[in-house]
DNA sequence: ATTCATAATAACAACGTTGTTTATTAATTA
DNA sequence: TAATTAATAAACAACGTTGTTATTATGAAT
C-alpha cells in the first residue's frame, strides 16, 4: 500500500489538495506548511504516483527507447548519452529490448511522451502498420517509413576518409568492414569506397575490400592480419567501425608495423573512445555527441507536439589524430 | 488526443462501461456487442491507458530492471532471457541505465510491480537507504543489504573447474581473470583458485594467476599469448569469463596449440554461446537459463506479495565439452 | 394481462493526482 | 467596530479505467 498525498494530509492535519500544492511548490501554500508537509513526505518516503499524475496532466515526462540489439558499443555509448541529456531536461528514459512493435505497444500503454526506435537492424515488420498514438522518432533508416527519421551520412564519411588519405599521398588503400546480407548501412560504406576508387582511377585489386562476418574486434584483427601479411600490403586502411579498428590496431602491433609511419588507419565511428586506443585514431563520422544532442532535441520537440522535419541527415566530420600520416617515401613492401 | 473507451462507446452507441467490459471479455456483455466493440476498437487503434488501469487495479504488470552497466555479454544474455520469460507471464520489462537510486525512484513513480537490481558493480550508495515502496530483488550481492538477493556460488564453480582438471591429471594450471580493485566477485574466484592450489599442494608459481585489466576478449588474448609463449606453459587454463575465453582461444590458435590435446581450457560462464566457439568449451557456472528462471520466478513472487527467501544461492554446474582432455603424456615444454 | 425472473446494459464510485473554484480566516481600512 | 480585502486552505471536478450497483428491456409463468 503505497503512501499517497492523502496519507500525508492526514498526518499533517491538512487537506490533500494542500499537500499536492505544497509538493509542487505552489505559491498558494505558505512556506511554513510547505516545509512541514515536505518533511513529512520525506519521512514517509512518498513517491508521486505517475499514473495518477499523467492521467490528469496527460504527460509522463518519459521517453521510451526501443533497442532490440543490445550488443554494440557505439549504440551503448549513444544511449548512455541520450539518457543523460534527457535527464537534464527532467525526462526519464525507459528502455525496451523487445521487438519494435511489441515495444511500441508497451510504451503506448505507459503513455510515454515520445518513442525513439533504433532500427539499425532493419527488422522485418511493416513500418506503416505500427499502431501508436505516441509520436515516434526513428534513428537509422532514411525514407520509406512514415515517421520522422534521423540518420547519418555514411557515404560522405567514407568519402572524407578517402580524400584525407589521398591528400596524404596514399594510393594503396584498403577497406575493412563487415557486410551482412541485409544491412543497408554497411553496403553504403562499401559502395562509397568503391566510387572513390573509381574517382581517383585506382583499380580495385584483390583484398582492397575485406569484408568480415561480424563487427567484432576479432574480425578486424583477422582481416588485418591476413591483409598485412599478404603480398599486397596497403599503406592505409579505412575501418568500418570502432570495434574492427581495435582489432586492426592489435594486428599491426603484433606485426610491428608502425602506425602511422608504416601504415595509416582511419576509422568510422566518431566516438571519444577512439582517443583512448594505443594510437589515437583519426576518425570520420558524425560525432556521437552531435547525434545524441540531435536525437534528444527532436525527441523533446515531438514530445511537445512541435513540428519536426520528416528526416534529418547528419553530416559527418573528420577528426585527425595520430593514426594517419603521409605515405612513406619508401614503401616497405612495394 | 489518444482514443479512450468513451470514444469507442460513442461510436458504438453504447455506454463506456460496456466497452470496458467488452474489451476485457467479460461475460456480462453479449457476444454480438462484444464483437462489434472489438472491431471498432481495432479500427480506431485504441490502446488501453495503463495509467488509468493501474490506478484502479493497483497493478501495472510490469517489472523494472536496473542495469547500470550495459556492456557485458553475459548480462545481455541474461536480461534477454528474463525479458522473454516475463513476457510469457504477461509481464512487461522496463529497463533503466541510470544509477540505482535514481532508477528505483523512476520505477516507483511508474508503479512497477517489482524491481530487479543488477548490482554487480557494487555501486557506491547506501543500500539500506534505498527508498522504495515497490519490492526489490537484487542479483549479485549476497548479504549486507536488506533485500532478497540471488547470487551464484562462484567459489564452487572454480572448485568444480579445478577438480575436473585434477581428475584429468593436470597439475600445471593457470587462472586468467580480471581483478578490478573493488569487484568482490572476481576476488572470490581468484581466492577459490588459490585455495585449490593449496589443497592439492601445488605451489603457486609466477604467472599461475594472470590478472587482466579488463574483461575484454583482448585481455584474454594478451594474457594467454604471454602465458603460452612463456617458459612455464601450463597444461590447462581456467578462464574467468566468456569474453576472456574467446581471447584465449584465439591466442592458442595462433600459436598452433591444439585444444584440448596440448592445452585444456575451462571457462566460467555457463552460457550456450560456449558451444559455438571454435572449440566447444567446457564451462562451469550456473546455467544462464537457471539464473533467468530463478530470477523470473522470484520476481513474479514478490510482485504478487508472496514470501521469498532472504537470499538464494545458485549452485554451479560443470558442462564438459571438447576443450578439456587428460594431460598429455609428454608435455611439450616441460 | 400482470407479475416475476433474467438478461443486458447503463450509471456510479473509486483509484491518486492537478487545476480551478469556493470557503474560511486574518489583516487592513474606513 | 463593521466592512472590505488579501491570505490561506478546503472542496470540487476531471483524467480513463474497473468493479459494483441500479436500471431497463425481454420473455416466461401465472
Amino acid at each position: 500500500m503505497p503512501i499517497t498525498i492523502k496519507d500525508i494530509a492526514k498526518q499533517a492535519g491538512v487537506s490533500f489538495s494542500t499537500v499536492s500544492k505544497a509538493l509542487r511548490n505552489s505559491p498558494l501554500v505558505t512556506n511554513k506548511t510547505k516545509k512541514r508537509i515536505l518533511k513529512i513526505a520525506g519521512e514517509m518516503s512518498y513517491f508521486p504516483n505517475n499514473a495518477a499524475r499523467s492521467l490528469v496532466s496527460r504527460r509522463t515526462y518519459s521517453i521510451g527507447v526501443v533497442w532490440p540489439s543490445i550488443e554494440r558499443l557505439t549504440h551503448s555509448v549513444l544511449i548512455t548519452n541520450i539518457n543523460a541529456m534527457l535527464e537534464t531536461n527532467s525526462y526519464t528514459t525507459l528502455l525496451s529490448i523487445n521487438q519494435v512493435d511489441a515495444a511500441v505497444d508497451t510504451f503506448n500503454r505507459f503513455n510515454v511522451d515520445a518513442i525513439l526506435v533504433f532500427d539499425d537492424q532493419q527488422a522485418v515488420y511493416d513500418r506503416s502498420s505500427l499502431a501508436s498514438n505516441v509520436p515516434l522518432l526513428f534513428y537509422g533508416i532514411s525514407g520509406n517509413n512514415p515517421y520522422p527519421t534521423i540518420d547519418a551520412n555514411r557515404k560522405k564519411a567514407i568519402q572524407l576518409a578517402f580524400d584525407h588519405l589521398i591528400e596524404l599521398g596514399h594510393k594503396r588503400i584498403s577497406y575493412i568492414g563487415n557486410l551482412p546480407s541485409n544491412d543497408h548501412f554497411q553496403e553504403e560504406k562499401v559502395s562509397a569506397f568503391r566510387e572513390k576508387l573509381h574517382e581517383y582511377s585506382i583499380p580495385e585489386l584483390a583484398h582492397m575490400v575485406v569484408t568480415t562476418d561480424n563487427m567484432d574486434s576479432y574480425d578486424g584483427y583477422s582481416a588485418a592480419k591476413s591483409l598485412l601479411t599478404g603480398s599486397q600490403r596497403p599503406t592505409a586502411i579505412i575501418s568500418g567501425s570502432y570495434d574492427l579498428t581495435r582489432g586492426i590496431l592489435k594486428a599491426a602491433k603484433e606485426l610491428s608495423i608502425d602506425i602511422p609511419n608504416a601504415l595509416s588507419i582511419i576509422s568510422y565511428d566518431h566516438i571519444p573512445q577512439m582517443d583512448e586506443l594505443d594510437v589515437p585514431i583519426t576518425a570520420v563520422g558524425v560525432p556521437i555527441l552531435t547525434i545524441a544532442e540531435t536525437i534528444t532535441q527532436v525527441l523533446l520537440d515531438i514530445a511537445n507536439e512541435k513540428e519536426v522535419p520528416d528526416s534529418i541527415h547528419l553530416e559527418p566530420e573528420i577528426l585527425v589524430r595520430k593514426s594517419t600520416h603521409s605515405v612513406p617515401m619508401v614503401h616497405p613492401t612495394l
